[in-house]
DNA sequence: CAATACCGGACCAAAAAGGTACGGTATAAG
DNA sequence: CTTATACCGTACCTTTTTGGTCCGGTATTG
């Protein structure tokens, strides 16, 4: 468990799909055959990805979607708070307070740092990165997890 | 969101409490009265702690529970994987099949990595730390997530 | 044998998630 | 200026998951 909606991953899709070609304009209906999700799903999707302000929207005949930045510039984090909203692992991770046992209870200031490595670990991975098939330079690549994404990984283009 | 269940939360308390004194008998009644919880959800997680061998149950008069580790060989995913059961961010990050867009879809592997590096941060905090109001060492501790912790392995049994 | 306490499920109600539908509005082509 | 395309907002419904409770059974102690 501890898993995200599966809208997210859905949605993690699209994006990865518009990021296939991130200047050119796509239709909810394009976008939606070329993810294998229905219609009416991807629309929803894709509307809250505009209101996120992840991608813009262009309405009329050569309408459609398209990202508004580059695909090494949006991470999984910033979709995961698209569709779910900010990340909080407990309830008291976040905000202060509805919790009954808030005085005697030690562990606030610990959860909060969980929350903070999860959401570390989803803004490490870009949108490139997920479109790239993952070089391998081992057996196994271990997630290396830097509290700020700061440097382009090569972007296939 | 991206949240763990509220049991998950309320299990963790639990071990908590337990840890205080880890050598001691406690029963349900007592556990539930310290962690402010109902005694039915408190026997539900006492049960499911004792099955995945977190915690020992004594039945009898002078019976209870305890932990089966000490504080510090006991983190925080294993009270989730206890809980929620392994944890998997997305339906493809742990086992394949199942997903209808498989073989176009090149994002698996970095799902992976992303489940890997949530999971490390989750093994990166044990009982013994959460009992502990967290020592600061400065304005804020960013919690260092390690991809193989060195000292206190999980090592379920 | 009686009181204490854990064991194993079944069960249910509430909440959340997933998915669909529909009337509305902006754009561009003819 | 009409029409087809395509996004917009939101309401709605169904299914699944979650949270929580209850009960009959078994082991232990005195």
């Amino acid at each position: 468990m501890l898993k995200l909606a599966k809208l997210t991953d859905y949605a993690t899709v699209l994006m990865t799909v518009l990021a296939a070609e991130p200047s050119a304009w796509a239709s909810a209906q394009e976008l939606a055959e070329r993810s294998h999700l229905s219609l009416a799903t991807t629309s929803k999707l894709l509307k809250q990805l505009a209101r996120a302000r992840l991608i813009e929207a262009a309405r009329g005949v050569h309408g459609g979607y398209r990202l508004l930045r580059a695909p090494n510039q949006i991470t999984v984090a910033d979709v995961v708070d698209a569709i779910e909203g900010p990340i909080a692992v407990t309830e008291c991770s976040s905000h202060t307070g509805g919790c009954s046992i808030e005085g005697s209870c030690g562990t606030r200031a610990n959860w909060r740092l969980i929350n903070t490595a999860i959401r570390g670990a989803l803004e490490a991975v870009t949108l490139a990165q997920m479109t790239a098939p993952l070089r391998r330079s081992g057996s196994e690549t271990p997630l290396t997890f830097h509290p700020r994404p700061a440097s382009a990984p090569p972007a296939r283009e």
